[in-house]
DNA sequence: GCTTTCCATTTGTATATGCAATAATATTCC
DNA sequence: GGAATATTATTGCATATACAAATGGAAAGC
């Protein structure tokens, strides 16, 4: 009778993460190809369309829709200002920081994408196959959607 | 009649990036809470561990296996040789940078971390549902598997 | 109203990641 | 065998990410 499998063998044939993470760099490096000749990355459109999509909107709440961290949002946002896709805005209301919202550029820049991100997106879906894309969206209605509003996911739990 | 969804508004709600990448933050945090007292993070575990499975083994190789940048790796292996938990053998044949493989005190490392993984890996099959564990196991048969040999997924063509 | 507590953001530090260019070695082709 | 080509690794540069600690403003308790 053989032992039960090595911790080293489950990990490299089971970790889930080991498998999302690969994926995320499959995935990224096919959207970055595409939007490379707009000086965007990947990651960043995602934050963008949120900060379009979600309006005047403060850091912390990018962060939890995202599950991004706060210190992370502080630098990334920084360079997004810097270019000029978005700004902040005076709202008279929480002195702790303001909230930033998309500019004109920023709103030009990702209606100039489409086309770019559709065919990103189309290899995914064949990367991933009807399965695959189809189980990510199930995901999203979960947890991991980031358009959805409401309780992120708290590690902790 | 309204016009098509905005760009803005399909990306939000159908981008598929989004979503993986939100899955791996979520993911990566679940397996890092677990892993901390081992001062292994879970991203140096992945590539441990399959370092500790596929033996001696190249850079270049690690980065065919994980879609990792050979640049990336340079700096990533340079923290685990540090941290003892790889070394470099000398092999004779190619000049070009020796291969890595595992020690004695990083295999005693990740025989230690067991229970640590397994309750990550739990809390992980929870969160995606049984169709999101099976389905990301699927997609391992097709191309991300990182235990399985042969062509990576180059973005190329 | 003042103190305590809570909350949003930033800073310091460390790791992860990729592209472009370079260095160094291997291989191939006359 | 030497030039042209291909492969492996590294370095420079830029972005992404998180934890811990510090900062500064808001809210609550009394």
């Amino acid at each position: 009778m053989k032992k039960d499998k090595d911790i080293i063998d489950r990990i490299a044939h089971e970790c889930l993460l080991m498998r999302v993470r690969k994926l995320d760099r499959v995935l990224t490096s096919i959207y970055d190809a595409e939007l490379r000749p707009f000086g965007l990355k990947a990651s960043q459109t995602n934050v963008v369309v949120l900060i379009a999509k979600a309006g005047p909107i403060r850091r912390i709440e990018i962060g939890r829709r995202l599950h991004l961290d706060p210190s992370t949002l502080t630098r990334n946002l920084k360079i997004m200002l810097i270019n000029g896709w978005i700004q902040e805005i005076a709202d008279g209301e929480d002195g702790r920081g303001l909230p930033v919202q998309i500019t004109v550029q920023g709103r030009a820049l990702l209606n100039q994408i489409g086309p770019s991100w559709r065919k990103a997106q189309t290899r995914t879906e064949k990367f991933l196959g009807a399965a695959g894309a189809t189980l990510m969206r199930k995901l999203a209605e979960n947890s991991i959607d980031p358009a959805r509003e409401g309780r992120p996911n708290r590690g902790s739990g």
